[in-house]
RNA sequence: CGGGAUGUAGCACAGCUUGGUAGUGCACUUGAUUUGGGAUCAAGGGGUCGCAGGUUCGAAUCCUGUCAUCCCGACCA
């Protein structure tokens, strides 16, 4: 590629719609152009960018047996209620009346499809086990698009699905590809973690998330410092809590605490610490109302709660709602509780609390765990740094993530609901046994810029780098140099490397500048030293510039960039 | 969907309080001088001031509504 009369296009400024560093130097290198909240224009360097890492997705897919499909976008939406999922996406779901007034939906995720294609295929034993992939758009009407191209509307996914006839089966499809998604990242560059997750609109047997630990990734990350444990923060667990046998019932007393709603104000009030207090929270759970109690220095996770009810909606109750319930905002408590009670297991480490009294300006102190009244006991809090782990009561951390890729087994639950099912050795029909497996391609690019870039740009791995070599002339009128130059591009070229060469009539300062935003990771510069037929070439990995002979150029660069490659942990 | 902010040239912004011919820097065009880290000078081109109503002799500016975008939260595959 030769610059002077390509599309190309940087900004020196950062651009007021991109807060996240990822969005702004995409935007300003060119690589990415905003068309409405939550979605790009690919451009040119983009697309390139783009272009590797889904070569490199496809590599590791086929090399884990699977085979390339492409599914349609538009969809019928009768596919998605025969799921039962059609209710669950809900409003994220772009959906629409064709001319014949049929409704149509954009595809968010493509079960149901897959199911129905390898039904097609799949009529015993014998065709199993399967694997099928694609690349295609995926569209879902996010409530909040956010982050450059991290949480957009329309996206390219890499979703693979794999078909088994039991769970054995199952459990080496799902290692393959797990073996092919570490692969894959690590090829990208990604520093990420494994995690375990909730299963979600998904449904199934188990669902892990690889998520790329940067600054501002929308999950939240808890892991083991010392084993490897690593959950979603939604559902990750703590070391279980040491019951402590409470104090005889009905030992409490009445506080009169006017105005002291919040564990916040009560703590001040009366020089007490959070976790000697009892909070209890009011959710509204598939239109029932239930009350939560837990410590007072946690947070309720209302994914666990989902889980524990089997529920499929779970929300805090509004005022209105407490209102009508003739329940106290504010003064909540466990004890004669007028709705059910789920009691969070941490509350069981405690011997005398404070309460809400049920009643206003009111509290109740020295509470044990025999004073409530009817109540179940469940793990519905969120832990915090510092908790023990689950497995080996090592201190736990928290990191951000960036979801790139996960992982589902899914059961029968989408073959059962589309009729996948094959004849077993005996001749009796079984449901098929499926996963699902997603990768996000902007995501992964949006990630991959987010853990590699310094003040002046994009430092991209090898792998992903639009261009490996960039060559920059100090002077385009200067013959020679652009002689030299073009005569190390050819050379380049035949020996399959990705190279640009910048013959724009512009200063040398913006060459070098719009190569360090772009993130060309190896730039040779033809100047002064081609008076002893030499050029610069600068490392932009270790940042270091060494004078190379131009009869050696084309050897030493291949032999840097083979050695990148090879390089994929560093 | 709640809270906050912003909409003026391709990009970043000023002007708005106190209404009176739409500005600056970068980018773009032409010419000259420059040429190893985002050049200088000169001359130009480019705008329904987000949109719609209203007030007024007159609105980028005041009022009402609306749309869009970003941030925090809710939601989230």
């Amino acid at each position: 590629m030769k610059l002077k009369n390509s599309y190309f296009v940087t900004y020196k400024e950062n651009v007021k719609d991109e807060e996240a560093i990822s969005g702004n130097l995409l935007v300003r290198g060119g690589f990415i152009k905003k068309n409405s909240a939550g979605v790009y224009m690919y451009l040119p360097l983009g697309f390139k960018v783009l272009k590797k890492i889904e070569a490199i997705v496809r590599d590791e897919m086929n090399a884990a047996a699977s085979q390339e499909v492409l599914m349609p976008s538009l969809i019928p939406e009768d596919v998605y209620i025969a799921s039962g999922r059609r209710h669950l996406f809900g409003s994220s779901m772009f959906a629409f009346k064709d001319r014949f007034d049929r409704s149509v939906v954009l595809g968010p995720t493509h079960e149901e499809l897959f199911a129905v294609a390898a039904s097609a295929h799949i009529k015993s034993y014998k065709n199993l086990p399967l694997s099928l992939y694609q690349f295609q758009t995926k569209f879902r009407d996010e409530p909040r698009p956010r982050f450059g191209v991290i949480r957009v509307r329309e996206f390219i996914m890499k979703d693979a699905y794999t078909f088994d006839k039991d769970l054995d089966g199952l459990q080496k499809n799902y290692d393959a590809m797990v073996k092919a998604y570490i692969q894959s990242f690590d090829k990208m560059g990604l520093h990420y973690r494994i995690v375990k997750a909730d299963t979600g609109v998904m449904g199934g047997l188990l669902s892990e998330e690889f998520q790329a630990i940067t600054d501002i990734g929308e999950d939240t990350i808890v892991f083991c410092q010392s084993c490897d444990y690593s959950a979603n923060l939604e559902i990750a667990k703590r070391q279980p809590s040491e019951f402590v046998s409470p104090a005889p019932a009905k030992q409490y007393s009445k506080l009169h605490t006017p105005n002291l709603k919040t564990i916040e104000q009560l703590c001040n009030a009366y020089n007490l610490e959070p976790k000697s207090l009892v909070k209890t929270l009011v959710y509204m759970i598939d239109e029932k109302l239930v009350a939560v109690s837990v410590c007072g220095h946690r947070e309720v996770s209302s994914v666990k709660l989902q889980k524990y009810f089997n529920a499929s909606s779970v929300e805090l109750a509004t005022p209105a709602q407490l209102v009508e319930a003739n329940i106290q905002m504010g003064y909540i408590g466990p004890v004669d509780c007028p709705i059910p009670l789920l009691v969070d297991e941490e509350v069981l480490s405690l011997t005398s609390m404070m309460t809400g009294a049920n009643e206003v300006d009111m509290h109740f102190v020295n509470v044990s765990l025999l004073d409530f009244s009817q109540h179940d006991i469940a793990d519905v809090s969120m832990v915090h740094k510092h908790d023990g782990c689950p497995v080996c009561h090592a201190p736990l951390d928290i990191q951000k993530g960036i979801e790139v890729g996960n992982t589902f087994k899914l059961g029968d639950k989408y073959s059962k609901a589309m009729n996948l099912y094959y004849s077993d050795e005996t001749n009796s029909l079984k449901p098929v046994i499926m996963g699902s497996y997603g990768i996000g391609l902007g995501r992964c690019m949006a990630a991959i810029v987010e853990q590699h870039h310094r003040e002046k740009g994009i430092v991209w791995p090898i792998h992903v780098a639009p261009y490996e070599v960039g060559l920059l002339v100090v002077s385009t009128k200067d013959e020679y140099a652009m002689l030299k130059a073009n005569e190390v591009y050819e050379s380049l070229q035949a020996n399959k490397v990705d190279v640009v060469l910048d013959d724009r009539d512009e200063r040398v300062g913006v060459k070098f500048n719009d190569a360090e935003l772009i993130g060309i990771p190896f730039q040779v510069v033809f100047g002064k030293a081609l008076t002893h037929n030499q050029v610069e070439l600068k490392n932009m990995y270790d940042q270091s510039t060494t004078l190379v002979d131009l009869n050696d150029l084309t050897n030493t660069l291949t032999q840097l960039i083979k050695q990148q490659k090879e390089n994929i942990h560093g």
